[in-house]
DNA sequence: AAAACTACCTGAGTGC
DNA sequence: TGCACTCAGGTAGTTT
């Protein structure tokens, strides 16, 4: 499910239920997600929330305790909701509040992550190598044609691989190539710098708009009211295998690379 | 060092 | 209706 549009509109809808409010209770329905959650995870209790925060497609709330660390994974998602509405199959994990509202983390594939983390988040391992922040002033062209110099893998894993830039997931990644009509096979080291600006201004460009519709809901992502996402009818190539190019009409064509699919257009995205 | 592959897990959809 | 199979928004870890 979430790329980092979805994370962040996660982060939104639920910010506003969570700062300020005393955790009054911890629950642990499936003590096993990607990595056990943390087992002093009901040190929380009691402690206010002081903050929300992302990093990359990692949510961060701070308490006294530590930070809560959540990641969506595949399939994860937050909702607020009132404690008496019926618990559904993998609801996971639940904050109970002040407010009296719950903030429950559904997750079928159970991909994602709940962990509590002392000290300094940025250095916990999961996130002290993370790349820069795409929608940040440190992602730049400069920056990107440094990480893919001399390196023969395809342009496409790169922008994907969160160590150098994170939150690029593969709707975005699709997206973003095509807009800057870049054939998503081609060797990174091979892209002119010209090219990587269009590039890095496609990715600001593509990720800023999903936010503003509440990300992408293809299959199953909910933000924390129980509404999708609106971006899904703006994609331009993705999920869109056959279908006539929004630009010049040529069928949109998939390819596999790494195990996932790439959809692009043959006639616009040139190596 | 970089690139390719594996693993984790459930559910939806397809074809027989 | 049921079975076997493929695919799905992520990414750490292992192997080549």
């Amino acid at each position: 499910m979430p790329e980092l549009p979805e994370v962040e509109t996660t982060l939104r809808g639920v910010r506003p239920h969570l700062v300020g409010q005393v955790i009054r209770e911890v629950v642990v329905r499936h003590k096993v997600l990607r990595w056990p959650v943390s087992a002093d995870i009901h040190s929380l209790e009691g402690c206010k929330v002081e903050e929300g925060a992302r990093r990359g497609k990692y949510l961060l709330f701070g308490t006294a305790a530590g930070t809560l660390l959540i990641h969506l994974g595949m399939s994860g998602a937050l909702r607020v909701s009132d404690p008496d509405t019926p618990w559904r199959k993998h609801d996971h994990f639940a904050l109970g509040l002040g407010s009296g509202k719950q903030l429950r983390f559904h997750d079928p594939r159970r991909f994602g992550a709940v962990l509590l983390v002392h000290g300094d988040p940025a250095a916990h391992p999961l996130l002290a190598e993370l790349g820069p922040e795409p929608l940040g002033p440190d992602f730049t062209a400069a920056y990107l044609h440094a990480r893919c110099a001399g390196r023969a893998t395809a342009i496409k894993a790169v922008i994907m691989d969160s160590h150098v830039v994170t939150g690029v997931g593969n709707i975005y990644a699709c997206e973003a190539l095509f807009m800057a009509g870049i054939h998503p096979a081609m060797a990174a080291g091979k892209v002119s710098l010209k090219r990587l600006e269009r590039l890095v201004e496609a990715i600001r460009e593509v990720l800023a708009a999903s936010i503003e519709m509440g990300g992408t809901t293809l299959r199953d992502f909910l933000r924390e009211n129980g509404e999708p996402g609106y971006f899904k009818q703006t994609l331009r190539v993705y999920d869109r295998e056959g279908e006539p190019c929004r630009v010049c009409g040529t069928a949109v064509r998939r390819l596999v690379q790494t195990g996932r699919s790439t959809f692009y257009c043959p006639a616009c995205q040139k190596r």
